[in-house]
DNA sequence: CGCCTTTTTGATAGCCGTCAAATTTCGTGG
DNA sequence: CCACGAAATTTGACGGCTATCAAAAAGGCG
C-alpha cells in the first residue's frame, strides 16, 4: 500500500461545496484544519479498509472512485454503493467501531482521513460542523432507501435507469459531463450492486443502445436522451 | 389524531437499555430530561409523519409498532423498515429537514418526541449523548446495508427467514420469546419489506411449516427450529 | 352476524439467471 | 511498442423462481 503523507488544511480545499465543510464562514473553516490528519494516495484495486478491521477516522474522498461491498459467507458480493470526490465513507463502522464492509478504490484515488474523535471534538466547539455531518449521515440512510425502492420494486431496465441518471447526476454537480463519461466498474460490478447479473447488465445496455437512448463503447457512455431514460423509471429524478 | 401530551422524563424511563440514552451515568440522564418535549399516543393506523411534511422532532418509541415506507409515483410501496420499542424514528429526516417516508402505527403506540434542535444542543453538552446519537445513525445504516444484501442476493426463502429471524432478536432483545410472537403486518407488508409478493410469502410459510421449521396460524408464529432456520440463509445471524 | 379484508392455494406466464461460447479489451512482460 | 494471455463483454438457448390471475376459505371489525 502506497501510502503518502500530505498535511491537508479544508480551509483552502476546493471541495468545500461538495464535502463536510459545506456552506462554513472563514472563521470556522479555520477551525477545521485541525481535522484532516493525513491525505492517503490508494492504488486502484486497494482497499481502503476492509471488513471487521477497528475504525477510529472517516474517509473524505479528495479525488478518485470506490466501490464499498458486503460479502455473504457463501462469496454471494452486495455492493453498497459507488462513492466519487467529495463523499465521505466509512459511517457504517461508527456504529460499533469495527468496519462493516470492504471499501476498495476502481482508479487511483486520494482521500483525507479523518479521526473520528476529532470530528466529534469539533462537531461539540462548531455546530455547522455537527449540522453539516448529520446530515450527510442523514443523506446515506436516504440514499439507502432509495437503492432498497429499486431492489425491491425495479425490473432490470429500471434499475439500470436509475443507475445511469445517478451517476449522471453526480458527474453534473462535480462540473463534468451528464451525458457523458466513462464507467470505472464492471458490468458484474453494476450488478452486484443492482441485484443483477452481469449477463443482464450487459443486454440492458444493448437494448437502451437499440432504442437510441444511449450508446456504449465498452466502458463509455453517452447518455443520447436523458428525458427518455427517465420516462423508463417513470420520472423520478429525486435519486440523491 | 389522538394526541395525548404527557411529560417524559428519560431519566426515570424503563427503556433506557435500548433507546438513545443507553450507558448515561447519573448525571448524564438528568441534562436529558429537558430532551422530551411530549410523549404521544398513535392509535393503530393513524401516521406518526408523512412524507414531504416539514420535520422538526425525532421519535423514540415507547411502545407499539410501526412501519415505514416509501411510495414510488405509480403507487409501488417499499417498506423501508418495521420498528419497535426503544427504536427512533425519523432519521431519514435529518438530511433536508422535510420527511422523506411515511411511517403509521400497526398498533396502538405511544412515542416520545424529541426536538433534533434539542438533541444536537444536549450532543454539544454531553459527549456521551452524542456518541449514542452517531451510534444509532450508523446502525441504521449498517441494517439498511444488510436489507440490500437480502433484496440483491437471496431468494424468498432466505429472505423471510432472516426477517423471521431478525425479528426473533429483536423481541428476546425486549424480554418477549424469541419463538413464539405475533406479526401486526400482513402477508403484503411482509412481501413489500422483502421485495416479493404476499402470495409468495404465504406459500413460504407454508413451506417453512412443512417442513417442521415453525407453525403459522395467520399471524401466530411459533418458530421450532431456529438452527435450521439460520441453515436456510446459511448461518448469518448477524443481521442486527 | 355479515361484510370486507386477509390468507391460502392452484395454474400459468414472464423475467431474469444459468450455462456456454465467441469476441473484445486490457495488463503485463518481452 | 508489440504480443500474448487473462479478464471482461456480448449474445444465444434454456430453465427456474417468482409474479400474475383467479377463486375459495378464513379472519376481523362494526
Amino acid at each position: 500500500m502506497d501510502i503518502q503523507q500530505i498535511k491537508a488544511a479544508c480551509s483552502t480545499c476546493s471541495l468545500r461545496e461538495l464535502c463536510l465543510p459545506l456552506g462554513l464562514n472563514h472563521e470556522e473553516f479555520e477551525s477545521l484544519d485541525q481535522l484532516v490528519k493525513q491525505r492517503r494516495k490508494i492504488k486502484r484495486g486497494d482497499y481502503l479498509h476492509r471488513t471487521g478491521l477497528r475504525f477510529s477516522s472517516l474517509y473524505a474522498i479528495r479525488n478518485g472512485f470506490f466501490k464499498t461491498y458486503l460479502l455473504h459467507e457463501d462469496g454471494r458480493e452486495q455492493v453498497t454503493g459507488f462513492h466519487m470526490t467529495g463523499e465521505l465513507l466509512g459511517l457504517d463502522a461508527i456504529s460499533s467501531d469495527v468496519h462493516t464492509c470492504n471499501a476498495i478504490a476502481l482508479e487511483d484515488s486520494e482521500v483525507c482521513e479523518m479521526p473520528f474523535a476529532k470530528l466529534e471534538e469539533i462537531s461539540r466547539a462548531v455546530p455547522v460542523v455537527m449540522r453539516n455531518f448529520h446530515k450527510i449521515m442523514s443523506r446515506e440512510i436516504v440514499r439507502d432507501h432509495g437503492v432498497m425502492l429499486l431492489l425491491g420494486n425495479m425490473n432490470a431496465e429500471e434499475r439500470l435507469a436509475v443507475f445511469l441518471l445517478n451517476l449522471s447526476h453526480r458527474f453534473a454537480a462535480r462540473g463534468l459531463s451528464p451525458n457523458d463519461f466513462k464507467l470505472c466498474m464492471t458490468r458484474e460490478e453494476i450488478g452486484a450492486y443492482l441485484g443483477l447479473k452481469l449477463e443482464t447488465i450487459s443486454r440492458t445496455f444493448s437494448k437502451f443502445q437499440e432504442e437510441g437512448l444511449m450508446e456504449v463503447s465498452n466502458k463509455h457512455i453517452q447518455l443520447l436522451k436523458l428525458d427518455a431514460l427517465k420516462k423508463v423509471v417513470g420520472n423520478d429524478t429525486s435519486c440523491r
